[in-house]
RNA sequence: GAUCCCGUAGCUCAGUCGGUAGAGCACUUGACUUUUAAUCAAGGAGUCAUGGGUUCGAGUCCCAUCGGGAUCACCA
């Protein structure tokens, strides 16, 4: 234990020792927010000069006491509840009830009491002789001992951080103490929220029903990646964590519901780095009797509506990093083919497979020889043209062999009727007219068996189950997938994936006490 | 998985050419009846990530390990 852990301790059985409980188990009856007491106190001035305080003339408050500067027999102290913080007063004479040998001043809090220490009052609101919102504290109380001491990070009048609190493992590891001295951490994630909750109610309005649908999976479908492998003792048969919910999903809308959407954690077996984590929230929704033009339609009004949830001043236009991004709809729709000719002046539609690898080759875009013309046109996009998608943009129309579960283009052979939604130059949702036959279905999985001996541990499994689903009849469906960490990112202006969930994966901690 | 950077007090960081560990905040003791990065005086606090090596001597140089970050590969 370090000096300052023992001294905390010191004092927890000196407060004892007087009769205080540290920890007590009644609740407190908070009635009033030091934000709202900070931005709603009245006073009014009177014909003889003194002041008349109007409002908040009996609270009580609870918090943690986060600075505390002492002035003789007068002390003030920051008290932070979830909402922010107010200054306290607390008087020698007041605070001992008149009793002289009272230890609660000069004791119990000026010695007994610590930064981080929760604590709850009763007192009346007034603004000191330097004009700040303070309570006078009148009733004092021990909530809950803190026997660790916080980072203590200072601000300046001027907004200027001092002895920030920015050590990503201990933000992550602890991401308690985080939350605790970084505000701005907490509204990253209250904007999480506000975005979940704005996509639910906007689902939930176009008629959806939310789902929840087999985490476990006897087997992994409905996405290419990597899953993690468990094992049911009972049934003693091994069970995948799900990569995807999509053939789950789909499985409804063949029993009959027009529509259904599920928010929900999948997990992926891979590498970590600040886009990804090996959990993680997907939003995925299939409506029946829509194609890929209506979710362009639908998506343009969801993020609009997000857009306008989150920003400061409730436009439908960001600031993200350096870029504005303008939410409001409609956006451009690209194809792939005219993307690739438009960043590169390649014309992948004619061009064979040759010319691409020459083209690689000659821009520095790393490929190797299992590369066929459908990989290598989605690498040329990937290096050449994704970057430079900044304002919202659907790209549309990808070549059939990328996607094994979507509906063939009605009109151009060789595509499917897929788009993938960019911001910022990052990919963050992806969708298609679902493909509902179930002839080109077992077809399309057949292909991905072969991928999968030829070693491609990524391809996708044949999922017997969906095939006798899709031959039962599914209506045709639209169905789309967007990355809810990913979508938090963006619209919180963070650039790594840790800093929009609040426990990301890390490696287990040396033992450190 | 590969490469590079980082790890010193509770927090943020200095630490020169290899010569017995430093600052600010926090903490302790004291002063102060409206302070606000409060101020003033004094004091305590370290397995320099861990383990080896080189050296008379290592926070510093070398090797390995652990943890974190960045870039790349794979992916959403």
């Amino acid at each position: 234990m370090t000096e300052q852990e023992i001294i905390r301790r010191d004092k927890l059985k000196e407060l004892q020792a007087l009769g205080i409980d540290p920890y007590p188990a009644e609740m407190f009856p908070v009635s009033a927010f030091a934000a709202d007491i900070v931005a709603n106190y009245q006073e009014e001035l009177l014909d003889d000069g003194t002041k008349n305080r109007l409002n908040y003339q009996d609270v009580a408050i609870a918090g943690r006491v986060m600075a505390m500067r002492e002035a003789g027999k007068a002390l003030f102290m920051n008290l932070q509840d979830s909402s922010g913080r107010i200054q306290l007063y607390l008087r020698r004479e007041e605070i001992n009830g008149g009793d002289e040998n009272s230890p609660m001043f000069d004791t119990v809090i000026k010695k007994l009491l610590d930064l981080g220490d929760y604590v709850g009052i009763r007192g009346f609101a007034f603004r000191t002789k330097t004009g700040e919102v303070s309570v006078h504290v009148q009733e004092f109380r021990f909530l809950s001992k803190s026997l660790r001491p916080l980072p203590i990070v200072k601000r300046d009048a001027e907004g200027h951080v001092f002895d920030a609190f920015t050590d990503p493992e201990q933000r992550y590891r602890m991401r308690y103490v985080d939350l605790t001295v970084n505000p701005e951490v907490r509204e990253t994630f209250i904007k999480r929220t506000k975005l979940i909750k704005t996509i639910r109610a906007y689902l939930d309005e176009l008629g959806l029903l939310e789902v929840e649908t087999p985490i476990l999976q006897p087997i992994h479908g409905g996405a290419s990646a990597r899953p993690f492998k468990s094992h049911h003792n009972t049934l003693d048969m091994p069970l995948y964590m799900r990569i995807a919910n999509e053939l789950y999903l789909k499985r409804l809308i063949v029993g009959g519901f027009d529509g259904v959407y599920e928010m929900g954690k999948m997990f992926r077996n891979e590498g970590m780095d600040r886009t990804h984590n090996p959990e993680f929230t997907m939003l995925e929704f299939y409506v029946a009797y829509k194609d890929y033009f209506w979710l362009m339609d639908v998506t343009e009004q969801m993020l609009e509506r997000v857009a306008r949830a989150l920003s400061p001043d409730g436009g439908a236009v960001m600031r993200v990093g350096e870029n504005d991004i303008n939410f409001a709809g409609p956006y451009t729709r690209l194809t792939m083919f005219d993307a690739i000719r438009q960043h590169t002046g390649l014309n992948v539609e004619t061009a064979d497979e040759s010319e691409l690898r020459n083209y690689c080759r000659q821009n520095g875009i790393e490929i190797d020889a299992t590369m066929g013309k459908a990989k290598l046109i989605d690498e040329i996009f990937g290096e050449k043209v994704e970057p430079h998608l900044i304002q919202p943009t659907f790209l549309i129309d990808y070549p059939v062999e990328m996607s094994p579960l979507t509906k063939k283009h009605r009109a151009k052979p060789g595509l499917v009727e897929r788009f993938e939604l960019f911001v910022n130059g990052k990919e963050v949702g992806n969708a298609y007219s679902e493909l509902n036959d179930p002839i080109d279905q077992r077809e399309r999985f057949e292909d991905q068996l072969r991928l999968a001996a030829r070693g491609d541990e990524e391809a996708m499994a044949l999922d017997d189950d969906f095939l006798r689903a899709l031959e039962y009849g599914m209506p045709p469906t639209a169905g789309i997938g967007f990355g809810i960490d990913r979508l938090t990112m963006l619209f919180t202006g963070q650039t790594s994936i840790q800093e929009v969930l609040f426990f990301p994966q890390m490696r287990p901690e040396v033992d450190k006490g």
